[in-house]
Formats: structure tokens, sequence, C-alpha cells
DNA sequence: TACTCGTGGCG
DNA sequence: TCGCCAAGAGT
């Protein structure tokens, strides 16, 4: 349980604080809903410095949602290119079109229907709508989670759903009515310049006298995070599949949900085989000299002329991929599910991060020659 | 509920 | 180098 509030004028001081100056951002000191959502969708589980480029590009490119709603899935995913979570950008479009159809254009006013679309959960819904229409809701997120850790000592694990509930209850029992979004924007931005996730600036804190944590040295300590780790580590064998006469590279689009849903990529040794190498001409101009393991044999029947070019780490959330990358010609035309793209057109289509340092790599070869 | 989904920075 | 973390949501 939530101790008893030492001293909710510490309400008042953060805002005091906030006020007296916080950091620039472009989406900040407006009201404009189409702004602060995208904004807040760009900032999930991304830092502020990262967002900033890619918002103002965003909004140059998409500027209202009419503009957003009436785009390219591909546009929007390239300008999306290396931010991650990329069912961000489609949800991002889905919503521009439901709000264009079913909400004349304009972001819904009342929770209840914020949350109907997609991408948009409790945190961003409670934001847009506290920072564009006023309303009394509490967004809550890592910053906000560990500030009231920290301030009411909560000994709640705070990854756990209930927890981030029974923060924003007791948030919207006392969240100031004349300035519902500048106090969850204070909340964050403590969290972010101040009460730091390690070495907390205490001293610099304007509610430290408030501070549960700190009268009982607890800060560092706070807020209790207890997950499991169940990071998978995967071999991966990347195919640079370049065919010279037609200065193509063989790529394809995944499909839009799972991993880089949307995303081009290159074609790995789990991909082919899924599609069970499918290559017309298979036991052709085999060459073994790298028959290291037997699944790497397999594969290397559908290919001609491959060496190995280099390695390469990257690691996800929940995955970690060990890349070994191929250069590889194959003897056949088409592979079911892939293309073969102009080197000239490639720099027009969306990659994630972890083929782009595949694609750099290629470039420095072949510069190198 | 538990798992999935990117990337960059930091100690 | 490595694990952790950061303005979450979907399934």
């Amino acid at each position: 349980m939530i101790k008893p509030i030492p001293d909710e004028a510490w309400v008042r001081k953060l805002l005091d604080w906030f006020d007296a100056g916080n950091r620039i951002m472009p989406w900040r000191n407006t009201k404009d809903p189409y702004k602060r959502w995208i904004s807040e969708i760009m900032l999930q589980q991304t830092k502020v410095e990262t967002v900033i480029p890619y918002y103002e590009k965003f909004m140059t490119c998409f500027p209202n949602i009419q503009a957003l709603a009436a785009a390219n899935e591909d546009d929007v995913l390239k300008q999306w290119e290396g931010l991650g979570y990329y069912s961000r950008a489609r949800n991002l479009l889905k919503a521009a079109r439901i709000m264009q159809e079913e909400h004349d254009g304009t972001f819904p006013e009342s929770e209840k229907e914020a949350l109907k679309l997609p991408g948009i959960g409790p945190y961003t819904a409670a934001a847009v709508l506290s920072m564009a229409y006023d309303m009394p809701l509490s967004s809550v997120d890592g910053n906000v989670m560990r500030v009231f850790s920290r301030i009411y000592a909560l000994k709640e694990n705070v990854l756990e759903p209930r927890a981030v509930k029974l923060v924003r209850t007791k948030l919207e029992s006392m969240i100031p009515k004349d300035r519902p979004g500048d106090f969850n924007e204070s909340m964050m931005e403590l969290g972010a310049v101040v009460c730091l996730p390690n070495n907390p600036r205490c001293i610099d804190c304007p509610i430290q006298n408030s501070c549960q944590a700190k009268k009982s040295g607890l800060a560092q300590e706070l807020p209790i995070r207890i997950k499991k780790n169940n990071k998978k580590i995967l071999e991966k064998h990347v195919f640079v599949v370049w065919n010279k006469k037609k200065d193509a590279l063989l790529l394809k689009r995944n499909p839009s949900k799972g991993l880089l849903g949307g995303m081009w990529v290159f074609p790995t040794q789990e991909s082919l085989e899924s599609k069970q190498g499918l290559v017309q001409e298979n036991n052709k101009g085999y060459n073994n000299e790298n028959k290291e393991s037997e699944e790497e044999t397999r594969l290397l029947t559908t290919m001609v002329m491959t060496r190995k070019i280099g390695k390469a780490k990257h690691i996800f959330s929940h995955q970690q991929w060990n890349m070994t990358i191929y250069e590889a010609e194959i003897d056949s035309s088409d592979i079911m599910g892939y293309q073969w793209i102009q080197l000239s057109e490639i720099e027009k289509l969306a990659f994630p991060e972890v083929y782009q340092k595949v694609l750099r790599s290629i470039s420095l070869d072949s510069a190198d020659s």
C-alpha cells in the first residue's frame, strides 16, 4: 500500500520548477493534438534526442492528419526507417485514416474513442488528451513510475501492470485540474533530467523535501524492477546475392506483422529454407569450400560462388543475432517471395538498422575494390 | 499474463 | 564487451 502522502504541495513545487525552465522540444508549448500524438508515438521507448530529427522530417512530409491519411505506407515507413518498433508507423497510418473517416479528420476527444485507435494505449491516450484538451488524465510511463516510486517509497514491482494502475489512480486523484498536461510533462521531465535511473541528482531536485526515498536513503534502490530475461541468441546466415548482369540485389519485403514487419530484408538461411529452397535448379555448381555445418552445406547447394565476407552482431530486445554474412551468386532467376532490386533503387527502400549495417559493409567492400 | 517488437547510449 | 535502460502497445 501507498504510505500517507507526506506533502502534496510537491505538485505545485514541481510545476513551478517546470515553469522555471525545461528542455526545448518542437512539440512543446503547443496544444495541437496531431503534433502531440505523433511526438508521443515516436517517444515510446525512445529518447528525446533521437526523436527530434525524425519528428521534424515527419512533420514536413505529413503536416497534418489529412496529409498522413493520404500517404502510402511505404512513404511512412521510409520516414520511420531507423527509429525501430515499426508497427508504430503502420499503426500511425491506420489511425490517421480512421480519424479521417470516422472523426472528421480530428483526434478523438474522449479517452474511450482514443483507446480504440491502433497504437494508442493507456499512456498515449492520457498524454495526448491531457496535453491537447486539458483532460485530467495521468500518463504513466517509465519516468513517472520511477519518480512516483521514489516520492512514496513504493515497494511494488513497477514492471507489474497492477503497479502502473495503482500509480495512475493515485496521480489522477491529485492531478491539478487547471494544468493536467503540464503536470504529466513535468513528471517526465523530472525523471529525465533529475530523478535519473542511476545516480539520481537529489541535490538538484525541487521536491527533495517531499521524497520518502531520499529521506530513507533508498533513491538509488528504487524503483523495484523484477524482470525475467529470456534473450535468445540466434546464429543467422545472411546472404548478399548480387546479380552482376542486372546490377541488382536479391531482397524481399517482410509481411506487415511480426519482427521487422513491412521492412526490406536480405535472404537468410531460415527464410530460404522456409521456402524449402525454392530454387529451380538445385545441386548445380555447388561450391564445397564452405561446409562448416550441415545446415550451411544444405543451403549452399542452392547457391554458386558463395563466400564468407564478414560477421556482424545485432541485439534486439529479446534476441541477439550473431550473423555470418555471405556474398553469393545464384544460378536461378527467381526465388519465391524475393525480388531483384536494382542498386539505384535501394536507397528508396526502408531497411531496419540490422540490415543497414549489412548494406554499409557492402558499400565499404566495393569502395575498396 | 507472458511474450513480442528496434535502436542507441551508458557505466 | 555486456547488460541494462528509455515518453508502451499488440497479441
